[in-house]
Order: C-alpha cells, then sequence, then structure tokens
RNA sequence: GCUGGUGUAGCUCAGUCGGUAGAGCGCGUCCUUGGUAAGGACGAGGUCAUGGGUUCAAGUCCCAUCACCAGCCCCA
C-alpha cells in the first residue's frame, strides 16, 4: 500500500502500482482528462507511472497539473520536442540524437545530422508534427539496465546517447527511456499522456550548437520551437516575439540618434550621443541626489591601474582572459610575461627560451640572461617576475573596487566613521568575445552606478538591507516595480574557482539569506552563480512585455578586506577587519539604458525623455514668441527646441509625433496674444487645449519632479520568462 | 572565441544572365504661411565594407580580412 496526501491534507491510501492518473480518474473523470503530469514530493512524473516508484518516507506529497499550472508547459514543451525529433527523423535519413530540453519559453532538441535544415524545411517538420500529434500515441516509460541501454542505443546507431550513458550517466545502474510509436529516446521524463495533448506548438529557428556546449566537440543542429496547451497563448506568445523585435534598442537608437557604436572607434565601445547622453545623464543626477541624502560620498578614480593591484584583488588573474592586455611602460614587458605563461604552461623549448633571452636583451631587460640560466623553473619566474614589478604594468580598469579600496586604505578608519560608503560612476573595461557583443547591453567599456560600503560586521545586515531598499526605491521610480531577487550561491563543487576561507563564505551565504528573508523579497537561489570575491544578490527585472533583465546587483565580500589588509580601529581600541559591500542598483548604465529603451519602446516619460518639449509654430509669423516661449521654458529647466521649418504645422507635429516627443506645444497668433501655449499629448494624440503660459510651465513641471511614467505599453503582455522550476532534458 | 548568415546613398532597401548604380524617406535651395499625423518644384549624395584573384569587362564569380546579425561559449 502507498499513502497519498493530497492538496487538501487529507491522506488516503492506495495499492501498490496505482497511478496519478487512476487517483484522477477515482476524483472525477473530467479531472483525469484535465490532467497533464502529477506532482509528487516536489518532483514532476508522469500520469500513468506507478506512484510507489517515486522513494518517500511518510506519506506522498501529492498534486496533479493541470493544463492551466505553469509547471505543466514545461512537461508539454519537452513531449512536443521529442515529437519534433520524431518528425526530423521520419523526414532524414540518419538523424543522432542529442538532447531536447525545455527553456524559459519553448525547447529545442540537438541533432546530429549531415543535412543542413533551414527554415524552408520547417513547414514540412511541422506537418509531420501535426501528423503526430493526430495519431496520439501515449509515451510509454521502460527501463534498461545501463549495459543492455548501451547496447539498445547502439544497436539504433544512437552513438551520442551512447558517449552520454557512458559518461555522464556513469553512476546510473538503470537508465528510462520513453517510446512513442517508433520512436524511442533515452530521457528523464517526465512526458504528457500522449501526443493529442499537443495542439499549439511551432518551429521556430535553428542554430549550431556543440555536443555538450563544448567547441572542441562535434558540431550539431539545434532546433528551436514552442508550445502551449492554446493557439490563443501561442500567438500572444509569437505576438510578444515580434513586439520585443519592434523594440529592439540598436534600431531604435539609430532612429531616434541616442548611441553610436562606431566601427572607427572599435568593436563594442558606446558613443553616447546627445540625446542618449541626456538620457543617462538625467538617470545619474537623480542618482546622485538620491545617495547624498543616503549617506554616500561621491568619489572620483582613474581608468587605469598597477597590475599588482589587480594580482592582489584577484581580478588580474581571474579573469585575464576577457581583459585587454596590460600597458606595458617596458618595451620587453609584454614579451616577458608571454615568456613567464610559457614557463608556466611547462613546454618551453630550450631554443624557444634562447629566443625569449636574447629578443628581451636587445628590448633592454636586463636579467634576460640570468633568467636563462636559473636552474630552476621557480627561480627563472621569480627574476621574470622580480623584473616585472620594477616596470610600470597598467591594466584598463575592470573593476571599481580596487580603487575604493585603496580609498578606504588612505586614511586610519575609526568605528565611529563606519560605514564608510564611496560612489563612483566607474568606468570599467572588459574584453568580452566580439560574438557576445550586443549594442548597448554587451559592451567593451561600461559605466557602473557603482559603490562600496565598508562597515563592521555589526553593522553588515542593516547596511545590506538599506542597499536592497536603495535598489528598489530606484527601480520603481522608472516604473519598474516587477522582479524577483537572484540570490547567487558559490558552485558548492567547484570550490577552488573562489577565493576565500570555507567559513567566510558559509557566513556571508547564511547572511544574504537571511536579510532577504527578513524583508520578504521573493527570491531564488543559484548555485555557481556567485562572483568569485563573494555571494550575490541579483535582482531581475521584467519589463512591461515580461522580458526579464539581470539589472542592480548587491554583493557581499569578506575578501578583498582580507586580501587588502584593511583595517579600523574598534571601541577596544584594536584593528578590525571590516566587510565590504558592493552594489549597483542600475548595474551599468550602458545595459540599463539599453533596457529602458526596449522597456518604453523609445517613448520615453517625460522626466527622462531627451526632447520634452517640440515647439510647433504654426507660420513664420509665429517664429518670434515661440522664441519666447522656448526661452521661458528653457529657464524653467525643460528641454525643449522649437520647429522652425517652414513646413505646415500638421507636418510638425507628425514629426514631433513619430520623434516620440512627450508633449508638442502648437503656437501661433491667439496663443501669442493670450500669452498662452497650446499643448499636444504625444499620448493618444489629444490636443489638451490653450493654457497660459504659467499654467503650461506648472502642469508639465509637476509631471517631470514627480517622475510620473504614463505610459509604458499599449498591449498586453504577460511574462514567458517564468522560471519553470524544472528543466526537461531527453 | 566558435558555427552559419549578411555587408549597395545619412536611413530602409531594389539591382535579372558579369556589360561603369536605382527607389522611398531624410538632407539642401526655392515657392508656399498653413491651428493638431505628410503642400509643391528642383537639387546634392555612392571607390557597391576592405584587400587580392578570375575575366576584354566584377556591386554581381572566387579567396582572405574586417564589421554586423543569429545561435553557442562567456559575463567580476
Amino acid at each position: 500500500m502507498i499513502q497519498v496526501q493530497l492538496p487538501d491534507g487529507s491522506v488516503k491510501e492506495y495499492a501498490d502500482g496505482t497511478s496519478a492518473l487512476d487517483i484522477a480518474k477515482g476524483i472525477s473523470e473530467r479531472l483525469a482528462k484535465a490532467c497533464v503530469a502529477a506532482e509528487v514530493n516536489g518532483t514532476i512524473v508522469d500520469l500513468v507511472r506507478p506512484l510507489n516508484e517515486v522513494p518517500s518516507e511518510g506519506p506522498l506529497q501529492f498534486k496533479l497539473l493541470t493544463e492551466k499550472d505553469a509547471k505543466a508547459v514545461g512537461v508539454l514543451r519537452h513531449s512536443t520536442a521529442h515529437v519534433m525529433a520524431r518528425a526530423i527523423m521520419r523526414l532524414y535519413e540518419g538523424v543522432g540524437l542529442a538532447f531536447g530540453p525545455t527553456t524559459g519559453n519553448g525547447f529545442y532538441y540537438d541533432f546530429d545530422l549531415a543535412t543542413p535544415i533551414s527554415e524552408d524545411d520547417f513547414p514540412k517538420i511541422e506537418a509531420e508534427m501535426q501528423k503526430i500529434a493526430n495519431e496520439a500515441e501515449p509515451f510509454e516509460r521502460f527501463y534498461l539496465d545501463r549495459d543492455k541501454a548501451i547496447e539498445f542505443c547502439r544497436d539504433l546507431k544512437q552513438d551520442l546517447k551512447v558517449e552520454h550513458m557512458q559518461t555522464g550517466l556513469s553512476a546510473h545502474e538503470t537508465v528510462s527511456f520513453y517510446r512513442q510509436g517508433e520512436f524511442v529516446d533515452l530521457c528523464r521524463g517526465p512526458h504528457i499522456p500522449d501526443a493529442g495533448r499537443i495542439k499549439a506548438f511551432k518551429v521556430l529557428s535553428v542554430a549550431s550548437a556543440y555536443w555538450k556546449g563544448d567547441a572542441n566537440n562535434k558540431r550539431l543542429q539545434r532546433v528551436y520551437g514552442t508550445a502551449f496547451f492554446s493557439k490563443d497563448d501561442l500567438k500572444e506568445y509569437l505576438d510578444q516575439v515580434e513586439e520585443a523585435k519592434r523594440r529592439d534598442h540598436r534600431v531604435l537608437g539609430k532612429q531616434h540618434n541616442l548611441f553610436n557604436i562606431s566601427n572607427d572607434v572599435g568593436q563594442g565601445l558606446s558613443l553616447w550621443l546627445p540625446k542618449g547622453a541626456s538620457i543617462r545623464a538625467t538617470l545619474e543626477d537623480f542618482i546622485k541626489k538620491e545617495l547624498l541624502q543616503r549617506g554616500y560620498t561621491p568619489v572620483y578614480s582613474p581608468h587605469i591601474g598597477r597590475v599588482e593591484m589587480y594580482e592582489t584583488s584577484g581580478h588580474f588573474p581571474y579573469y585575464r582572459e576577457s581583459q585587454f592586455s596590460p600597458i606595458f611602460g617596458h618595451d620587453a614587458g609584454q614579451l616577458v610575461d608571454y615568456w613567464i605563461r610559457k614557463i608556466n604552461e611547462g613546454n618551453l623549448q630550450n631554443a624557444e627560451e634562447k629566443q625569449f633571452a636574447e629578443t628581451a636583451k636587445i628590448m633592454g631587460c636586463e636579467v634576460a640572461g640570468d633568467a636563462l640560466r636559473a636552474s630552476t623553473k621557480e627561480d627563472k619566474i621569480k627574476i621574470l617576475h622580480d623584473w616585472e614589478r620594477t616596470q610600470e604594468r597598467y591594466l584598463l580598469k575592470p573593476m571599481n573596487c580596487p580603487h575604493h579600496v585603496q580609498m578606504y586604505k588612505s586614511q586610519q578608519r575609526s568605528y565611529r566613521e563606519l560605514p564608510v560608503k564611496l560612489a563612483e560612476f566607474g568606468t570599467v573595461y572588459r574584453r568580452e568575445n566580439a560574438g557576445s557583443l550586443n549594442g548597448l547591453l554587451r559592451v567593451r567599456g561600461l559605466t557602473q552606478d557603482d559603490a562600496h560600503l565598508f562597515c563592521t560586521p555589526d553593522q553588515v545586515e542593516e547596511e545590506f538591507k538599506s542597499t536592497l531598499d536603495l535598489v528598489k526605491f530606484v527601480l520603481g521610480s522608472v516604473g519598474l516595480d516587477d522582479y524577483r531577487v537572484q540570490l547567487s550561491l558559490r558552485d558548492s563543487k567547484n570550490k577552488e574557482k573562489y577565493v576565500g576561507s570555507d567559513e567566510g563564505w558559509n557566513s556571508a551565504e547564511a547572511t544574504l539569506r537571511h536579510v532577504l528573508e527578513s524583508v520578504g523579497l521573493p527570491f531564488t537561489a543559484q548555485e555557481g552563480e556567485a562572483a568569485f570575491y563573494g555571494p550575490k544578490t541579483d535582482f531581475m527585472v521584467k519589463d512591461c512585455i515580461g522580458r526579464e533583465w539581470q539589472l542592480g546587483t548587491v554583493q557581499l565580500d569578506f575578501n578583498l578586506p582580507e586580501r587588502f589588509n584593511l583595517e579600523y580601529i574598534g571601541p577596544d581600541n584594536k584593528p578590525h577587519r571590516p566587510v565590504m559591500i558592493h552594489r549597483a542598483p542600475f548595474g551599468s548604465m550602458e545595459r540599463f539604458v539599453g533596457m529602458l529603451i526596449e522597456h518604453f519602446a523609445g517613448a520615453f516619460p517625460l522626466w527622462l525623455a531627451p526632447e520634452q518639449l517640440r515647439i510647433c509654430p504654426v507660420t513664420d509669423n509665429a517664429n518670434e514668441y515661440a522664441a519666447k516661449v522656448q526661452a521661458q521654458f528653457r529657464a524653467e529647466g525643460f528641454r525643449v527646441t522649437t520647429d522652425l521649418r517652414s513646413a505646415k504645422v500638421n507636418a510638425k507635429i507628425r514629426d514631433a509625433q513619430l520623434d516620440l516627443i512627450p508633449y508638442m506645444l502648437v503656437v501661433g497668433p491667439k496663443d501669442a496674444e493670450a500669452g498662452a501655449v497650446s499643448i499636444r499629448d504625444r499620448i493618444g494624440g489629444k490636443d489638451l487645449g490653450m493654457l497660459p503660459m504659467a499654467q503650461a510651465i506648472e502642469m508639465l513641471k509637476k509631471e517631470a519632479i514627480e517622475r510620473t511614467v504614463r505610459q509604458v505599453v499599449k498591449s498586453k503582455f504577460r511574462s514567458f520568462d517564468e522560471d519553470q522550476g524544472e528543466m526537461f532534458a531527453g
């Protein structure tokens, strides 16, 4: 017998071999039909799977999942991935199956297939999938011992599955398969009961991917698709994808002259054009004021710093590959640096080393001969390292923290002055892979709205809370109030990727968890996402069409204070180690503005709009009055321009409307006579009528000062980026 | 960085079979002086991404490089 606890708390007993479907049928036939899968003790299982297969102490926590449950759609998508794979195997010869997991809003399946699949092939793949859906065959789970399973897959000529079982699944004694008609796949499951449940799906795109994500491995074709329980949901999703394309900040940025990334300047290096710069400056002014009120002190630091400093902090060794090469003050610097690396790699030939030494000598490195003659690897490296340290070596700064640490150290600190909060819009440089650059969202030079808080261990919780509060406030002020927090923890299996002691990490992670719980912020923990020096809380912010962005971050750091020997004098008159909090509410100005462009689709609210008002004189006769109006609004702090073209007012209004100017001030003889302006609202194109100057100024000022966000999006989109908890891999 | 695709006027794009380049928008000048989404005429703008090659002849075919786009990898 098995004991099952239903969501209402009642516990019932069923015979061994009872499935979720049996239980559902026991409740009602209709419920049984509406069910997709079941959640048992937190894991999702097939409806038809005997429940006694789920190990449990005490009664099974049982819940039926219907089409309405967010978790159910993941099951549907994974099954659709199987159906797609089946369709592709029917259409092509020699299809090798790799993995076919679900993603945030769909699924993909990787195929090892000689024939390239192109977009033109999608209709026939979809047609075949539809056929399979119509056949409505069940998904059947079965088990094999691993050895048998390997034989089985070998017979099926599924070499990748064989390899996976020999490596990734080597610890498993038995493995599960799913059969659906002639299609069999090694798969953990779960699946929907039968393919007839698949009603709305689409093959979306094809791209290349590598077996197990490793570029040294075989190249596969990854076919993406998505599925929903209803055609309406599918359409809504596809509409959202279209809407996202329409909002692309790279397109809008070009159209409205917000920013430019010029090849002549360099990849990933953004140029803020006047209008984009205006948005950024407005945001920066806003934050600066807020920080002053919250006890931060602004500081400035240079764009480069000595390599040694970043060696101490750990940034240089940890991120060497994604940094620009150091700036060497000595001609031989780069050569010696390369030489050391070769020695470290341990495959340096004698002849090669001789050449290094000779060249370095010619370039003026006088210790090159000594290094060549030194007997051990360690001695060589020491000689070269010592020489390097006497030379100038600068790094374009990849992070602001070491600079701020030095500021903290520049004077003796008492516990009385803590927390010290140093804030800077600090520009940092990172050599991101060329292939991952993306408009303003991923750049090589970026400015963080950065600050570092140095506090006593006792202050950590409170300061951490207050920074979370700041992030919430700042996001709210631009109308972003839908977000969740991701608690990014260390990867407990790869501790060597991080600096610092276990105790330090454990207590830092516990502190973050505790604070998040105490302030009641919803959060999800994610292992392996921490920074190398400490755990983070990242704000995952949803924009108005439901997409999630990783923006602000608050990080706790016990390590840099240790590495830089930071101290403060405590009430006991003894030195103590402070704790650092790193935080950036926006993250980077580039990324944040890029996101805002997409969030507002280029139509910024009054307080952020680069051009807030445009004066449209009705005729040339009104130009003189327009100039007076402009001067008055400028004096009140508005960003305003006047359209002086000899065009009809209709044309001026049309252009202002398309330029997404929040308000147009139409002025003609009537207004001049009344000392008024006629206001047109961009939203809805409403004519607000003639208002006396003073009144118009007051009304617009109020909206700007209150940072009112009147409109973000016309359409109603919901989030498709929901975390579905589990990923299904097949 | 890897794989694939793309690169023609300021922007969006057309350019057939290899025969010295075109549209719309924008821009400039002139006419027009109009009250809430496009008034008209004329004009200027291109080393067809860059460098090679094939050819009597290359925007078009081939090779390399660079950049961009999509995906992968990465993201302090």
